[in-house]
DNA sequence: GTCTATACAAGGATAGAC
DNA sequence: GTCTATCCTTGTATAGAC
């Protein structure tokens, strides 16, 4: 493990420990065995920091949008089901959403190229569920895609207040079972025998 | 107008407008034409200052609370259009909310007896809906319960990094469709009519 | 290229003079 | 009730050792 790589891993262990604006510099540095200025070296500023945890989220959730060819109900919920491991795994970025978007410049960046084709890419599951029989036709696409986006990025903060007593797979569950019950009046019968199916395996 | 009020007002202005943690107390008193010492005469910590303004946000909405003897869903979704117009008023609080509880000892306190209170509130007006003749007798109360709570609480950290470009009043609109349509599906068709008749209202 | 030492500005907090 | 002076910590910048 290169120095680099430890630094990163400290980082994302405290940060999600204790939160990105708690932990300072010299107390990672201390974790770590390393001088403050050995951190600067690799990453000139924390923001720098953070945006390297950013981007290896931003990997991570890559792989995962590759869409499919035949989606069902119960696919799409798997998908939200590893998206929902990987923000539990860099929850700090989560939790500091807001702030980070608005002072990062270069985050902010990253998000505007990235949030309109996960907006799309949603919309055309949606639309594919449609045409495959799992959603009815009228649907309000907006709508959903709306309340997907709200409670697909802010679950976690909303976990960390309310279920702060539950461990990561039951806040998971819990979140999970949330969409799939959002979903359930816009299902075909066989839509809704997906997401039964989904809720009973969680 | 006193000392205290001022520095309330200035920092709400300011607080607003950059974030809690971005505005220096330095920054505050030179703006105010004072020294950061006095700031601290009337509030401590920062800390205080902040619980200040979330205790006045705990009474603005606590005026809204009183539960009427018939809501309607048009009375039940006008509730949340004051609320929501709190929000904004604060809307400092709401972007740091995760923060604030996990930090802040006297408002993680405050939190904790207020949020049980507010659940329970909801799912009474959720009841009486019901009886009412405006809900479905078999909806799943726990489930729009969590919905209403995530989407009361984040919907304006969503509005900040989704539509930064829109006007606080129609941001409050969009979310206020977003929980009007959310209910759609649970309505009786005389509630239906109501939702209708409160989105054309917007 | 890797790491250390040190300095600096800005943040919140505190004690005490007036 | 107001203000000055001081302390400690934070992120950041720089100079230099190896």
């Amino acid at each position: 493990m290169t120095t680099e790589e430890k630094i990163v891993a400290k980082a994302l262990e405290m940060f999600n420990e204790r939160g990105i604006e708690y932990v300072g510099l010299r107390e990672l540095a201390a974790l770590l065995g390393i001088r403050v200025g050995n951190i600067t070296y690799y990453f000139p500023t924390k923001d720098d920091l953070v945006n390297r945890l950013a981007s290896d989220l931003a990997a991570l959730n890559a792989q995962l949008i590759i869409e499919r060819e035949q989606p069902t109900i119960h696919s799409f919920l798997e998908q939200y089901a590893k998206v929902f491991a990987n923000h539990v795994q860099y929850r700090c970025l989560l939790l500091s959403f807001v702030h980070l978007i608005e002072q990062n410049k270069s985050l902010s960046e990253q998000y505007k190229k990235t949030e309109h084709q996960r907006r799309t890419t949603i919309a055309s599951n949606l639309l594919s569920l449609q045409t495959l029989g799992y959603l009815e036709q009228e649907i309000d696409t907006e709508f959903l895609v709306s309340a997907l986006t709200l409670i697909g990025r802010f679950w976690i903060s909303e976990a960390s207040v309310s279920f702060r007593h539950l461990s990561p797979p039951e806040q998971i569950r819990h979140y999970l079972a949330l969409l799939a019950k959002l979903l359930i009046p816009y299902a075909t019968p066989r839509g809704q025998q997906d997401i039964e199916q989904f809720l009973s395996d969680l």
